[in-house]
DNA sequence: AACGTTAGCAACCGCCTGGCG
DNA sequence: GCGCCAGGCGGTTGCTAACGT
């Protein structure tokens, strides 16, 4: 990569500094920004002498400097907020953190990338259960909205399906022999295989008309064995499948990120919207954090290490953050206290590092091999509730402890959100599946 | 104390899209 | 229609701190 390590001072490009940014270049960039507002970020260049490129410039303010950013740990609700939406649209980190007010799309994505190395290493599936319900749900009910807008019925997409995604199937085409499912599919995700079975059988009760096969995308399912090499966009490069539930097609809006406002918490609406495709439509509360910022809010920030603010008054945003409520300069989430500066972010955290797994696995695929797995060292609560989670729990039981536990904040996770009873999911999936090739073995998702 | 390993994060890169002339 | 430019997105990489041995 180019980056030649923290004491760089030029990129290869016009003598463009590249690397961390200082105090002074972040000064520079919210003065220029205080003055001028967003956009236009060459011209930062030219009106601040900031060596930096406007792209860079872009991110550093998008992620670091921009008033009323969130930092600090997830908090359990953010992080079912992340999985359902990263269930029913895939890596798009920056729709994802669309809806999550303060939460840059970097930081999802790099969490995203963490918990999906994290749970490939354990073997584990990257959705909790009640979370893969909620979303087989809400893409089952939503199976014959995808209406053209001119009132043409459009052929229902392949929900399961991503050509990017090697675990994704997709509709109505054969399953390969089992002896060829990747194991991840077959006990990690196996809910995946109910899934796309009820979809099916939901759409074609419905009325809807299956793609034909000229339609339907042709399920290379050697992808698996690849190694990841052949994943598509939304795989990455990374090696490993970005996620169990593929992206729902949608109308290729790809708003940019500070183009959108936040929904509103109600994920109903959200996941409706979601499941539509048309972010434009989603009712929406004003996001303070997404404004286009004509005068700059005082920022708060302080010298690393030092705890006296240096500038300005911190939360000045009106919102309900967390961030506005706490002390200049400081900001507390969820059990880490976080000081904000200028340069690279200082964190004191209570929350332990708890996980202990090797970047390796990454390359080595996307299921964990078994050499390749090395039990964590540590064994935090949260990783425990994630691994019994999947060890003996049965399905439908409120998977207490999924969600990361930083900071002693984590209450619980709240039980299935879905209306109904684990009892009637059970009961449908069953009919679902028995419609299916696969065997009722192949569709436990208690492994 | 030194070293190795790992997670987390910041920042870069390439590619894509939309606006504009 | 074409090319240029700015902005945005997603993927990747390198650094650093934390922790174990």
């Amino acid at each position: 990569m180019a980056r030649s390590g923290a004491g760089l001072v030029e990129g290869g490009s016009g003598g463009l500094k590249k690397g961390p940014w200082t105090q002074a270049e972040d000064k520079l960039l919210v003065d220029h920004v205080r003055r001028h507002g967003e956009g236009n970020w060459n011209a930062v260049r030219r009106e601040t002498g900031l060596q930096r490129c406007g792209k860079s410039c872009r991110l550093r303010w998008a992620n670091h400097l921009r008033p009323n950013l969130r930092k600090g740990p997830f908090s359990p609700e953010e992080e079912r907020q992340i999985l359902r939406l990263h269930g029913l649209i895939g890596n798009k980190w920056a729709r994802i953190s669309s809806h999550l007010p303060g939460r840059t799309d970097n930081e999802i994505k790099n969490y995203w990338n963490t918990r999906l190395k994290r749970r490939q290493r354990a073997g584990l599936p990257l959705y909790p259960p009640d979370i893969e319900r909620e979303i087989a749900l809400l893409r089952a009910q939503n199976i014959n909205p995808f209406a053209d807008a001119d009132g043409g019925v459009s052929l229902p997409p392949p929900l399961l399906y991503d050509a990017g995604n090697p675990f994704a199937l997709p509709p109505a085409v054969p399953l390969p022999p089992s002896g060829s499912h990747s194991p991840l599919i077959n006990q990690s995700y196996p809910l995946l295989n109910q899934m796309q079975g009820m979809q099916q059988q939901v759409f074609h009760l419905a009325g809807g008309h299956h793609q034909s096969p000229q339609q339907q995308p042709v399920f290379h399912h050697h992808q698996q064995h690849d190694g990841g090499a052949a994943l598509g966009h939304g795989g990455g490069g990374g090696g490993f499948v970005s996620s169990g539930l593929p992206p729902l097609p949608t109308r290729a809006h790809e708003l940019p990120s500070n183009q959108f406002d936040t929904s509103s918490s109600g994920s109903g609406g959200l996941l409706e919207s979601l499941l539509l495709g048309d972010d434009h439509h989603l009712p929406r509360q004003h996001n303070p954090t997404m404004v286009k910022v004509n005068s700059m809010p005082a920022l708060t920030y302080r010298d690393a290490g030092s705890r006296q603010p240096v500038h300005g008054g911190a939360g000045a945003g009106s919102d309900s953050d967390e961030a506005s409520h706490c002390q200049p300069g400081e900001d507390i989430h969820h059990g880490a206290k976080w000081n904000f500066t200028f340069g690279r972010t200082q964190k004191t955290t209570r929350c332990k590092r708890d996980h202990r797994l090797t970047k390796h696995v990454v390359a080595s695929g996307n299921r964990c091999v078994s050499e390749d797995f090395k039990p964590a060292k540590r064994r935090t609560p949260s990783e425990a509730g994630i691994s019994d989670l999947f060890s003996g729990v049965a399905p439908g039981s409120t998977p207490g402890g999924w969600f990361s536990a930083c900071g002693g904040s984590t209450a619980p996770s709240p039980g299935p959100s879905s209306a109904i009873t684990d009892e009637e999911f059970n009961l449908e999936m069953q009919q679902f599946m028995s419609l299916l090739p696969l065997s009722i073995d192949e569709h436990s998702w208690n492994t």
